[in-house]
DNA sequence: AACTATTATTGATCTAAATCAAGTAAAATA
DNA sequence: TATTTTACTTGATTTAGATCAATAATAGTT
């Protein structure tokens, strides 16, 4: 094991995220192994760069706070969003096998993350191998999720995809703790459209129908979830 | 290591694909290991299902020979097709989190599959570490390729879906050493337009197109590629 | 606070591919 | 082989959401 001169030493045991991050279904005593890879990197501020396309694979990294977004830009110099990813996900696994970046990451908030290097993590899962099945969940997860979003992209109507999106945001910030009735939600109308697969102003007309039904209104980033139920039917 | 009475046990050292499938990358020594915990299974019909939505997960599957089409049926009673996998591919991973199976996969064509039972693969991977590391690569390449296929039917014409779709083929079979300017595609226009998100009047219009062209025909089962150059500058 | 650059809204028009329709061809089954 | 079913083809019409356009609101900067 490497000593951490320079970096933040993370206390996972103290981790409020312990059961939805990486620590989730290990040991008390493999969770005080894991803390000794784990480093807290510096706080990020909107539009800073975790690891952009062309990087070398190093670590994976555990959202701490924030959000971060994971993109790329095709030919057309559009971006694409793959996806949002909020406090005790994982990203990085989809350079697991090239050692290299082919997304973008970038804070989408003022956002914190822990940072897990691979080598120690792989040194670790000889001593503690329930790491690796927790790699595989994570990971099956992903792809299970990429397939989910596709059908949602290629099967549901811009309303729908709206509200789903809006209602899934609600679900993870709930599964999280957090207030989620009224939540600061620091994502641009041209952003969902991208995730979406829709134009801004598609989302914008869907968003006045929303607030016009009382359901959810967003503006200047707040969300104000009005009927949490009519949103859910929408979405499904 | 369990007995294996029933199954039949594989011979992945002597098998042709080793340098696409499993084996991938690992020493001579490890293959010999490997082969331990890998069975062949008895040959599939066009139809036959290898795993379905429900069934417990209990192992990966390499595709020796063949193809195998992973699907899910939607609330409206649609197959969504999420993937054609070929020989070297293996399948089944997106189970690893919940040990239960939610696509479905069925043989496409006389299909032969190895089955590489999970449990097993877990116990030799504290001898064969490396086996570990594989598995992720091919779970992180599964990841990436949903989402280049999510970028495939977001961004791109019916006419370059399509393009995009044989080339891959082309490409596919050549890498496994097929013949690859004729072959035997046992694909339905309606499940190319169910994998592309189109409807099969609109594949078989881009079809008719591609003919007239004299860039690839594809009757009966058969495919003709007539011009790759001018396919592949359509596909990308 | 004034200025500038983004972002969001709303309406009018356009378009790629879906849907509808009506046939032909191929494959499966009797 | 004849019959039935399933798959493919081609044309006419429709439609959801894109594009174009012209403000309005918001955020960032001096």
């Amino acid at each position: 094991m490497t000593e951490n001169l320079n970096g933040n030493r993370s206390n996972c045991l103290q981790c409020g995220l312990q059961k939805i991050c990486f620590p989730k279904g290990l040991f008390r005593s493999d969770v005080e192994r894991l803390e000794q890879v784990v480093d807290k990197m510096p706080t990020l501020d909107r539009g800073e760069i975790l690891f952009k396309a062309g990087d070398k694979f190093k670590s994976l990294y555990a959202i701490k706070a924030g959000m971060v977004k994971i993109y790329s830009i095709n030919d057309n110099d559009e971006e694409i969003i793959h996806g949002f990813y909020l406090p005790g996900d994982v990203v990085g696994s989809e350079a697991l096998a090239d050692k290299v970046h082919i997304f973008n990451a970038v804070a989408q908030d003022v956002t914190s993350v822990c940072s897990i290097e691979m080598e120690q993590l792989q040194d670790l899962s000889k001593v503690v191998p329930n790491l690796y099945t927790h790699i595989l969940s994570i990971m099956s997860r992903d792809i299970v999720d990429g397939r989910i979003h596709n059908e949602l992209l290629t099967k549901k109507s811009a309303d729908q995809r709206v509200a789903y999106f809006l209602w899934t945001m609600v679900e993870r910030y709930q599964l999280r703790g957090y207030q989620f009735t009224q939540f600061r939600l620091n994502i641009l109308h041209k952003e969902v459209a991208s995730f979406l697969n829709l134009t801004p102003e598609t989302v914008s007309r869907v968003m006045a129908k929303m607030a016009k039904d009382d359901i959810l209104s967003w503006k200047k980033k707040e969300v104000n979830v009005l009927n949490i139920d009519l949103l859910k039917k929408l979405a499904l």
